[in-house]
DNA sequence: TGTACATCAGTGAACGCGCGTTCACTGATGTAC
DNA sequence: TGTACATCAGTGAACGCGCGTTCACTGATGTAC
């Protein structure tokens, strides 16, 4: 988690630096020197959230973090609880990655298990915050942005279930059944995801913890398998 | 939730009240009276709480509501993280309600699914604060409540784990594939609570995410019936 | 039982601080000619 | 290409407000005799 500051560049153009070709903020156009700004504000805030939650943050914090004066913060957003929705969003941009990632990926039709856990392992680790953030403000403290993740988090099962319809044993189930399946897996992603977030990153720590999700989801498919000989199910 | 505020009744002997006999809160003695107001606050807190999450409540809210001055909450708790511990505890004392509820019950040793599932609906119900404080601060704002949380977590389903090795199927397993169920099944508890907190109290509803939870308990039952036939799994 | 004193839960004024939001501004970037 | 003007992202001073915390206090409850 990086404490730098953003710093925006701003009325600067009459300083005479010297011509670094490296320096990589000369030369934006406003456009882009603005929507640089509006994701140094998104990041700053995904950053602070990781502290202190979402609820307890501040728009000047943000606004500090970000290097730019706190009246700036109005220019990008009408209020910290815009911000919080545009994080969501956000943040199921990386979770749908997910899913995409998974789909391209051949292992994921030979050994759908082992390659889910990799997936997750690998993704949670470069997408760590934006994990951590839907993991935290699902029942965190500003109802708007509970909502929105409720939302989405619905609208991401019905997706996966979509997915999972795919799959050779699983196109004769009862659509039902596939998204109580799809739910236990979403379940046991954002567990995972929780798992490995709090750990300290070390490699038999995360070895320990995919090995756990393998287990969880293969029980579910053995469960599964055993579903229709169990008459007592219904 | 009651907005009604708690009133502490102090200094108040003088007043001439009309002798009323149904009057709680004369006749108390300053242990039972600071008790009391110790209660009042720890509900507030837990009200509010509900309303914004824990990082997102002052100090003053908490004694607005609990019908005492600013100052007097330091005759209590000697900050807002503290009052935060003390109802992690006592969420955790319902939580353990919960399984003493299940032992003693009998039904518990003729269908598990069906008990467990009824017991965590009711308990959920009539105990849905604690719940929903645990399942939001689960993840929340507070670093030193996270981390109280997680740590009687952890003890719970150790504790659980016991429980379950009294089963006549599960005694001869491996204590690591118990530790894995009752992993799943506090996992499966949680979000069950979850789901209950945020549904309209409406019993149809209720009934349908009782089922999902057998379904997904049963499921997991169902999977360890398999679990030894699958030399995959190892 | 009555009296004199100690205890201490709750009070209320006061403090300095960070907050969100307003406003008029600056000056580099963008555009029309 | 050069000039004159418009746009607008970011500035900085100022505001009123709720916050956590301090302090000396009050007066009912508790206790010793």
């Amino acid at each position: 988690m990086s404490h730098q500051r953003y710093g925006a560049r701003v009325h600067e153009r009459d300083t005479a630096e010297t011509a670094d070709p490296t320096a990589t903020d000369d030369g934006l156009s406003r456009h882009e020197q603005k929507e640089r700004t509006r994701q140094a504000l998104l990041d700053a805030a995904l950053e602070l959230t990781d502290e202190h939650g979402f609820a307890g943050i501040s728009l000047r914090q943000v606004t500090r973090r970000a290097g730019v004066v706190p009246t700036a913060f109005y220019r990008h957003f009408a209020s910290m609880e815009e911000l919080g929705l545009a994080l969501v969003d956000q943040s199921f941009d990386t979770l749908r990655g997910m899913l995409r990632e998974a789909r391209q990926d051949p292992r994921t039709y030979k050994d759908v298990i082992a390659a889910s856990a990799a997936i997750i392992a690998i993704q949670v680790r470069s997408h760590r915050s934006h994990f951590a953030f839907v993991a935290r403000e699902r029942f965190g403290g500003v109802p708007a942005v509970r909502r929105r993740i409720r939302d989405e988090l619905r609208l991401y099962v019905s997706e996966l279930a979509v997915d999972l319809r795919t799959f050779p044993h699983l196109e004769t189930w009862r659509s039902e059944d596939v998204l109580t399946a799809s739910r236990l897996f979403v379940n046991i992603m954002v567990s995972t995801a929780e798992q490995i977030i709090e750990s300290p990153d070390r490699p038999e720590v995360l070895e320990q913890i995919e090995t756990e999700a393998r287990r969880q989801m293969r029980l579910i498919v053995l469960g599964y398998a055993g579903w229709r000989s169990d008459e007592t199910l219904r």
